[in-house]
DNA sequence: GGCCGGAGTTGATCCCGGTCAAGACCCCTG
DNA sequence: CAGGGGTCTTGACCGGGATCAACTCCGGCC
């Protein structure tokens, strides 16, 4: 049977992020060269928001947090989930101010990485700098990959591949892929999808009657992953 | 009067690049590091393309590209647009071969660097890998901004976004801001908008019955910047 | 326990933008 | 210059998702 993940403490994966680099290697090396700090946010706390300044990058050692874009005149956009591994504040580098929000959507571990030392650290720990850039452009990635999906899909194939992306991001830090639970409210999904929350809801609704998925409230199960895949427009990426 | 943007031969800027680091200041430095080589890409040819290996990184000399996220299951979408200046193949960073296509939208010049060794480059000038993860967070935050806009805006609003938007990156390189040449067919408009081209089209006839600005085929003249500006939900950027 | 507010679900209706189709216009090429 | 194909525009209609609203469910709190 499947243990849902309901960490209700702060807590890191259950197994060392198989199949991954370890985040630990670079932290002795790292800590040689700067003072890494642990940040503990709340849910409901900013990690960092629009307008204060930027002085580190953020590594999620726990927990799971989300970013939102801001407009001037008060439009809000939520633009990714982030969670043990991901590093965040990134989007500021050469800018003296973060010009988004990240929030705690459960309590978190982060550890701060002061911004000038790290640019110094990678003149002398190569593998910081490839970590770094490699890090960067699977932002870009991973954006644009979104923005195919809300460009070319329908809502209800948007929140299918919405649940496989988080199922295989979930199975690779060793969770099951299978059965979770959402962090994230029906608005923070919406937003996140270009939709409303009433059409995430619909959409997971005709998903669970069609057999693919069973939801109760934030607890989800993928019952056919297959038939879910191909729903999304993509191959199975998990088992 | 203002000239209209329309390089019929390879040209680069009117002006050279006013109010921002020159290009150029790097390239004797790099040359020293690496062989820099210029490519000319006609019209409707391809930089790069999905699968192709990645083994370098290309800054825009001259000319205008753009480039499209594929699918597995033949869905495309326009992710943006390069113009002089603009660095590209970043997004393949870490990956053995690209995952987009780049394709030129009228001939270009392109300055190729080769990507293993602008890495090692990075160790010995350090303004380069400010320069290199500076253009990455760029990307990053042009990418969220226009999800932003995609998962905000309604249709009208996102074109006056993007002529906004396209008319002060082109007074950045010199030229008019108020008059200028669509590069890209309204099919290319639309998909990176997330629309439809007869929405794209209707979209521009509107803003230009209203007085906003006046189209014709390509040829665009913003005749009322500031109530683009506040229809697109974006203070007035340029002038 | 009873109250309350936020989150989620579901239904009814509306409308923006998609779809389908026709026609105009432009550029290319023979 | 005529033909033809691609691009753009415009109209008529349709439908997916937004909107509005009612209700349920759950957790927190007095």
């Amino acid at each position: 049977m499947d243990t849902p993940f309901v960490p209700s403490t702060i807590e890191a994966s259950p197994h060392p992020a198989a199949g991954e680099q370890p985040l630990e290697l670079d932290m002795e090396e790292l800590q040689r060269h700067m003072v890494v700090t642990r940040r503990i946010v709340r849910a409901g706390q900013y990690l960092y928001r629009n307008g204060q300044p930027f002085h580190a990058l953020y590594l999620v050692h726990a927990g799971f947090l989300k970013t939102c874009e801001l407009s001037e005149d008060g439009r809000e956009q939520v633009t990714g989930f982030r969670m043990r591994g991901d590093m965040m504040g990134v989007e500021s580098i050469g800018l003296a101010v973060h010009t988004c929000d990240a929030v705690a959507l459960e309590d978190s571990q982060i550890w701060e990485l002061p911004y000038p030392p790290v640019l110094n650290a990678c003149l002398h720990i190569p593998e910081l700098q490839v970590r770094l850039s490699t890090a960067l452009a699977e932002e870009i990635r991973r954006d644009r990959s979104w923005m195919l999906a809300i460009g070319t899909l329908p809502a209800e194939q948007r929140v299918a591949a919405f649940l496989l992306d988080l199922a295989s991001r979930l199975a690779r830090l060793g969770f099951s892929a299978r059965h979770f639970i959402l962090r994230m409210g029906r608005a923070d999904i919406a937003s996140f999808l270009a939709l409303k929350h009433e059409t995430v809801s619909r959409a997971l609704s005709h998903l669970e009657q069609l057999g693919y998925i069973s939801v109760l409230r934030r607890e989800v199960k993928l019952l056919d992953v297959r038939k879910l895949g191909n729903c999304a427009g993509m191959p199975c990426t998990i088992q």
